[in-house]
DNA sequence: TATCAATCTAGACTATGGTCTAATAGTGTT
DNA sequence: AACACTATTAGACCATAGTCTAGATTGATA
């Protein structure tokens, strides 16, 4: 009896895949989410889940900071990153960072089923023409993303937009909160990275791509 | 008769490196330069220069700013970079950026005269392992190598720091100069690149690898 | 419910960043 | 030699970034 939980912003898509699950799983559970929060509080309510199924892109959240943030709070949990890309970078660094596997969208539901297989028995699964080039992530991006995890939903948010290049005032609006606030973010997510300026903690974001 | 200046910050090398090419090139005329204005200078005096081998690395001039530069004032100079990495994506890289070859500094002299039999020939020459990696540069990042090839070399001195993450002041101290002066060169560069902060100044820094 | 801890919020203040103007020195041209 | 052109320098001035302090809100816990 497997509990499965997936977390992606596109309802057809959640849809579409619980169908593809259900006709290789019997007795199966499956919970839903749509964002980043929804995602951390149906795991918080479910402590039994057996397998995260986690869209890479969710509003709300850079690309890689769901899966780092997950990792952190739940490090035993399998995690599978369901992307609509395959780039082998990004492949990597989801690796990387802790997921069991990488299932593109485009996958027919047999591979998928069988990627989750494999994943639910504690191997890794990536598609075939990524198994060559699954590059190490070094300890100091290690460190990065560890530090990186320590950020708040919000703070992540705010690094995100300096690394874009905006302005404190541009972000200000961005998120719908007075400039003020933004420098406060920004001072704390100094504190969190280590790093004593707005150039350096972009340098941090643009180094582990987020 | 051939004309060949070695543009290389360490005189043993270029000893080395004339030595292994006169074996192998009679009626070799040989012009050096230890820096990337001698190498500039040098270029200016005589016009009829060969083929420019370029040390990657030479102190005053960041890693492909110099090879940036020098494209852009004698675009129909052959160029073989020398250098002593031979990271695949700074071979594709130089390669990207009009460079014919790229001869690592642990050739045998037999290959390194082989090397430049090819690219005197107008064909590009690049050791074995890189040769099937040769990733394309997009010609986002062309424009961007045309824009930092207009900066002077102060400016772009400056431009390295700013992606080391360092204050106005520090790079004040670095450069020898004031505060004052590292501003205008900075306002300076924002017009170059086309940006108008610091932060995205970095990014187009980063994004070229400078 | 009371309480503690963490986050989010923001105002006041200081430091740093960035623009404008302009003088100086070097380079190539006529 | 006089000329225009550009790089480099820097001071005065204003805008943006960043720190410190502190109140408000939320969530977990006893």
């Amino acid at each position: 009896m497997a509990k499965f939980l997936i977390a992606d912003d596109h309802p057809l898509f959640r849809e579409a895949l619980q169908g593809a699950l259900a006709n290789h799983f019997s007795e199966l559970t499956l919970r839903e989410a749509e964002d980043l929060d929804s995602t951390l509080t149906a795991l918080n309510k479910d402590d039994d889940v057996d397998l995260l199924l986690l869209d890479l892109h969710m509003p709300g959240s850079g690309d890689l900071y769901g899966l780092i943030r997950v990792r952190e709070d739940y490090p035993l949990l399998p995690v599978a990153i369901i992307s609509g890309s395959e780039d082998s970078s990004i492949v990597a660094k989801c690796i990387g960072f802790g997921a069991l596997g990488f299932i593109p969208k485009s996958l027919p539901s047999a591979e998928i089923a069988e990627a989750i297989d494999t994943i639910l028995q504690g191997d890794t699964w990536v598609p075939k023409e990524n198994r060559e080039r699954l590059d190490v992530i070094s300890d100091e991006d290690q460190q990065l993303a560890q530090k990186v995890s320590e950020l708040t939903p919000q703070q992540y948010r705010v690094l995100h937009f300096l690394h874009e290049g905006l302005l404190n005032k541009q972000i200000a609006y961005q998120l719908g909160i007075t400039e003020a606030t933004v420098k406060a973010h920004i001072t704390a997510i100094f504190r969190k990275l280590g790093v004593y300026s707005r150039t350096q903690a972009v340098l941090v974001a643009e180094r582990l791509q987020l």
